[in-house]
DNA sequence: ATGGTGAGTAAGTAGTTACTCACCAAAAAT
DNA sequence: ATTTTTGGTGAGTAACTACTTACTCACCAT
């Protein structure tokens, strides 16, 4: 019997795959359950049903739950993408366009909210690497942001105002944006585009007509 | 037998609780459960036992935990406080008062972030009631700073800019500081005061010196 | 062929979950 | 004084949870 079913078995692709692949395969299925249901609205049984696999293959490559849960957050953590457009605009004093830059990276047609959506459920679960995950995520650019107002406070073009909250300011404005399209799923009645160029102009210009144009 | 029942209850408490009493116990216990570890993450055992009371109890009340979980997002979805200090600054056309007053209310020494916790997991959890929850505790400002921008625009007084996403902007900023200090907990570098005239500021004026001022 | 090793699973386990039922006793109503 | 209503519980239950065990099979190098 055993034969029969080897000998039906042809070659075509390999039945088995790497356990570097398999990895790869489990944490794409749970990052997206994840982020979908948080860590205890999903359960191991549905994590193994995603990736095709038993729920025991599951526990072969990781421990626990818990450590799957931390692999991703470890995993997804890095990433550099965007840096140098940035310190080239900040080179340049290009206020304008590293805002726009700023925020366009997060406020776009393709976004997916999955990242934001881990990273909340990371911070309201209480997960230990909710921490390092914001750090990299967010932190980065935000000091990256606090230190370009500071120096454009001393070159005298920005108001004298505090460069940690008013990077933290503009933050919130790209952040909440993306909470209430991404996450609480209300309509937009601009683009992403039309709304970026406004977030930018009324963060550098405020809101009071300073002086009458003509 | 109104009189009688009130006549009577003269010595100590009485041992049974009134349904109603126990119902709202209920609910207070559920609510800081829910916030601090979300619908799957709270089970009816350790709200029945915060509570003082048997699980059994808690279902004779609540005919499921579902049940109990809207019970509390419709309860808390009501409130009206603040609006007559805002209608007033509005009326008085007084800018900084009027941002200042929607800001403080919710960046404050007192401010529990249970309900934003709440709010938070009831979006991410995609519970029934997370829009109409939404829609009551935050809706309603933002709607009424909106409508406030449009009218100062009209005025002349503020740039002609889009006044729901002028509203959303300053909204992103208030929730922002909640996010990263009361449900990331990161230290503050600023009093919650200091930080509120910050934003106000940074928000009415902008960021980029308009006219050097002597 | 043979044997070592990693990929893979069916069928568990002990504990937990939301929820129920039979029953009791304190008040109220009669 | 007795019935009715209401607040309250102990002891369940079926389904589900994270995690294990004992095992089979595919692949490859001798």
């Amino acid at each position: 019997m055993n034969r029969a079913r080897t000998s039906l078995r042809q070659r075509h692709q390999p039945l088995r795959t790497s356990g570097h692949e398999r990895q790869a395969s489990l944490i794409s299925a749970a990052t997206s359950l994840f982020a979908a249901n948080g860590f205890t609205g999903t359960t191991t049984k549905q994590i193994a049903k995603a990736a095709g696999v038993s729920e025991a293959l599951l526990f072969k490559h990781f421990p626990t739950k818990h450590a799957l849960y931390t692999a991703i957050l470890a995993e997804k953590a890095q990433y550099s993408e965007l840096r140098d457009a940035v310190e080239e605009a900040t080179k340049k004093r290009d206020d304008e366009r590293l805002f726009t830059l700023l925020a366009s990276y997060r406020i776009r047609k393709g976004a997916d909210p999955t990242m934001l959506r881990l990273l909340l459920f990371s911070a309201l679960e209480g997960h230990e690497l909710s921490d390092m995950f914001f750090q990299q995520q967010y932190r980065v650019f935000h000091d990256l942001l606090a230190g370009y107002i500071r120096r454009r406070i001393e070159d005298g073009a920005f108001r004298p105002i505090d460069p940690v909250l008013a990077a933290k300011a503009f933050f919130g404005v790209v952040l909440h944006h993306r909470l209430l399209h991404d996450i609480f799923e209300l309509p937009m009645h601009l683009s992403h585009e039309a709304s970026v160029v406004e977030y930018v102009s009324l963060f550098l210009g405020g809101l009071v007509r300073q002086s009458p144009d003509s």
